[in-house]
DNA sequence: GTTGGATTGCTTAGCGGTGAGGTACTTTTT
DNA sequence: AAAAAGTACCTCACCGCTAAGCAATCCAAC
């Protein structure tokens, strides 16, 4: 029983047996499972007309609840991306109707974005299906399994710094 | 104790409660962990002029052993990635000079890489720094975590096709 | 042999991201 | 009150990847 990892592993072992190459063990199994995952959620999103970036916004919008309203600020933190990504998400998003941004009352630099009618509907259409693929996703590992990965997860990320707010 | 994706789980158990989001546990764990890591070895890489991408090439080639020699195919089954992507990482790299294609002798079709002496010295001189980072980023999980992570990851790869070879 | 399907690597348009920089506004400092 | 520092968002040049398509070659079945 090996995956890939393990035969770079056994390579590097060969290789440079000087080095401690274990991280890669962890790091490299990360990579390949964000492509591979990555890949088979576009798919879902693109049978909706959506991509990764477009999908985002818009959950972080849904879940945000009433009156989904957000500043671009906080979804770039959400997103962790640049303020430049967001802007352009936001132009796409808005071209197509699925937001609208406003400026805001209190703060003079500031942008409201809200989820149109149209931009909920359409993610409250994705989401099941989009669910339904992660399901599926993770169906190789038990639910205490997943678990149990879901906390090693939440830990490497806490001592990264990724705390909520 | 609660990360970024513990706000995102409980905003959603208030939006959609009719809906079980618990794979997001994971995925959503999966791809911010992706990104944080991305982040942070990309400072190495740009402290030796390199990018992600041009790393992972020559470390390809560099583990593959002597004579440091691959197709473009092995290299993308290897890095995941499209054909286009290899074709444009090797244009790269050979402007370079630190990887050279030949003409394959036995197959009119193929091409041959081939580390240079100025890629191997390259690639020898950042591994130990990327994999001090590797394991710096790592250093919030005792060893055993680590293992037990690395287990969980692979089980994973496997049920989603990720053998070696 | 010939034919038809794989396979190999390259090309290119388009896309989404970064990073540096800019403008406009707010907050803090003095 | 004025100056300085910080913040919010946008702009734009550049970069790497995908996806679709292409030409050349291999190989397996007839």
């Amino acid at each position: 029983m090996a995956d890939h990892v393990d035969r770079v592993l056994e390579q590097w072992a060969r290789e440079r047996p000087d080095l401690d190459t274990s991280p890669m063990g962890v790091i490299g199994r990360l990579g390949r499972l964000s492509r591979l995952i990555d890949a088979e959620l576009r798919r879902t999103f693109a049978a909706h007309g959506l991509d990764h970036a477009s999908f985002d916004v818009l959950a972080t919008m849904r879940r945000s609840g009433p009156p989904y309203r957000l500043n671009p600020a906080e979804l770039m933190r959400s997103a962790m991306v640049t303020s430049g990504a967001i802007t352009q998400r936001l132009d796409r998003l808005e071209a197509r109707g699925l937001v609208a941004r406003s400026p805001s009352e209190t703060d003079g630099r500031g942008v409201h974005v809200t989820l149109t009618e149209e931009g909920r509907a359409l993610i409250d259409r994705v989401l099941p299906d989009h669910l339904a693929t992660e399901h599926r996703v993770l169906s190789g590992l038990t639910d205490n399994r997943q678990g149990e990965l879901a906390g090693l997860l939440r830990e490497l990320l806490e001592s990264l710094g990724d705390r909520g707010h």
